[in-house]
DNA sequence: CATGAATGAGAATTCATTCAT
DNA sequence: TATGAATGAATTCTCATTCAT
């Protein structure tokens, strides 16, 4: 008995802990990092301030796995399309194409991606969340130019090119109007963009 | 009297309110946004916070128009690089060159051009300001492809790409260390990944 | 069966209770009040948070155990020598030396006699104790004072300055260095203090 | 005209300042630690909870100097007794009893000198009190062993003892009843017990 | 009975803005 | 007009106590 108690708990705990991140990744995606403070995120998720500080010791800790899950899920599946089937040119066309798509769902949460925080915690977690996004382009990127199909370039440099250059182009005033057709438009020069930039063809 | 009196009068407010602007400059560029309080703007520009509101209605306000000015005068040189002489890809390279040059000098003003703001009137001035930029790239774009020289893209998407490029490349973790060698090389490798975005060749 | 089941645990809950005391009390006497949470003495005695309210009421009710079980641990110890062999400044000096060398060891416990409590009725349980303290020296002077061996004073305020004089005394920032010749010398003066303040005589 | 407002202004800072100590004093000698904190301190001295923060840089930084300047004022009053006219024991007897007597119109305050403070930085500022109370006391000490009024004995212990047994003798519950009979015995007790404590004579 | 997650009032501290002088 | 002291709402974090399991 004490044992299913304990497993009934644990499941609620972990319940709750994925709300409180949810909550706080939803709040800066709706109103950036200064919407999110303790107490937004308690509310959202239902329970109490002094709740938050049972499942994170304060609140950089809190914004900084926000942050690093939102990329690490990014990262996940933009590894699997880059270590799949295809020349190094259509890998890194098809990543940068579901990052753009993808990001276009949820336009604020690019900024957070980029955002000055207030914490200097959160700022180094921040590059370095930076910089796990442009070490999956370096795969691509060393692969395409060891095969030839791109020209030599430092790496370093055009990954954080590469990811620049699509947060930028995807980063717009929040308009909730109808957008489809731009949308597509969108993703489809910034492709365009990144390929010609890495390639060097047009 | 009356007259030269205010004649020097509205000198001096001119004056303060451009020592006040400086002031907030250089405390975003050293500190950030967060170090940037109204009391720290006074100190630092030598006035008093009541002082601050006779020439700007509002925190907001004051750094709004800090981010636009510094905008403003970025723009300035890059138009005479990009209005001048020489084909388009030769004041395209000028122009990253030259705002990348000056970025790694101070390099914390990059990241306030692209830092979350503390107030959506903020936010809306700062999206206005990177098309600001963006408007001053769009220009050397069109002349590209107007006359052959680049082939055809989305002018306003690549004209973003190009900025958020540079920008993501030129943010780092702030290396006190002496880096003329690796700055010089960063620059190249950002010039050219531009180039070759836009062009469409190596 | 259900009486041998009774008694084991009546005999369980004794121990919970003194294990529950024995982490306050060492909780109090390393890092002072301050560092004796209900969460911290749960934790220290292996039960949980709820279990000490099982035991104790309330945080001050706890508190004011510790404090009075740590006290009537000390006072028999001084009773037995304040009722044992000799002439009544020889019982004297022996008491306050032997309190002398044991808070020499455990330094921190004497902060908490004389510590301002959180709560008022810690603060009340706190006097009361003192008194019970100074209660222990009465006894001797009065048997010095009845006997001619010590000069006519007031029992109550001589007692409690007594207590006082070797607390203060004993009282010093916390210095962890080796400081055992130091010590006997500070037991000396203060025994020797506390002899002559009551008899008269140096 | 400037400098009029000016000396208004800072006659009234100099006021407020004062008015926050007094309030901050006021609250620790009615309810200890525990009940002044910055709002209540902020309530009673009339101004707000922000406008402490700037006399104060910090909470532990107001009753530091609540504390030391307490222990000051004492100080000199007691200096002045101790350096002034008649023999060691005389001047010792004058000096205790002049404490005793203020002690006993402010009991509380009493227990702020031996408090446990919340913060380490209180709890460091608290010892060296106690010492400066201790120095004064040393001075007489060592005129009256120099004389050979005093027998040899530690100066640094016996000085602490006086400062212990008068402050355990004057801590009390907090009876407002009507006590001054009582009171005047009980200064005379603790001045005779300190005498020959430190005199070795009846 | 035991557990320990949850509560929520309260603490210290900050800072944009106002307004008497 | 300039000053800068004062405001007070908001923020992060703590912890004694409760209660569903």
């Amino acid at each position: 008995m004490a044992y299913q108690r304990s497993a009934l708990m644990q499941e609620r705990l972990a319940e709750n802990r994925q709300r409180i991140l949810a909550s706080a990744r939803q709040l800066v995606a709706r109103g950036g990092f200064r919407a999110a403070s303790i107490n937004a995120v308690a509310e959202v998720s239902g329970l109490s301030t002094g709740a938050i500080y049972r499942y994170f010791p304060s609140k950089s800790a809190l914004f900084i796995e926000v942050l690093s899950s939102a990329v690490r899920h990014e990262c996940d599946i933009l590894l699997a399309i880059v270590d799949g089937d295809g020349s190094a040119g259509e890998r890194l066309r098809a990543a940068v194409e579901s990052f753009a798509r993808r990001a276009l769902q949820g336009p604020h949460l690019a900024y957070a991606f980029i955002a000055e925080p207030a914490d200097p915690e959160v700022e180094a977690a921040r590059i370095l969340c930076r910089r796990e996004f442009s070490d999956v382009f370096k795969r691509v990127l060393r692969q395409g130019i060891a095969s030839g199909e791109f020209p030599k370039q430092s790496v370093d440099v055009s990954a954080a090119c590469v990811v620049g250059a699509f947060t930028e182009a995807l980063v717009r005033p929040t308009e909730h109007s109808a957008r489809r057709r731009q949308d597509k438009a969108l993703v489809g020069a910034i492709v365009d963009f990144c390929e010609r930039a890495v390639t060097g063809t047009a």
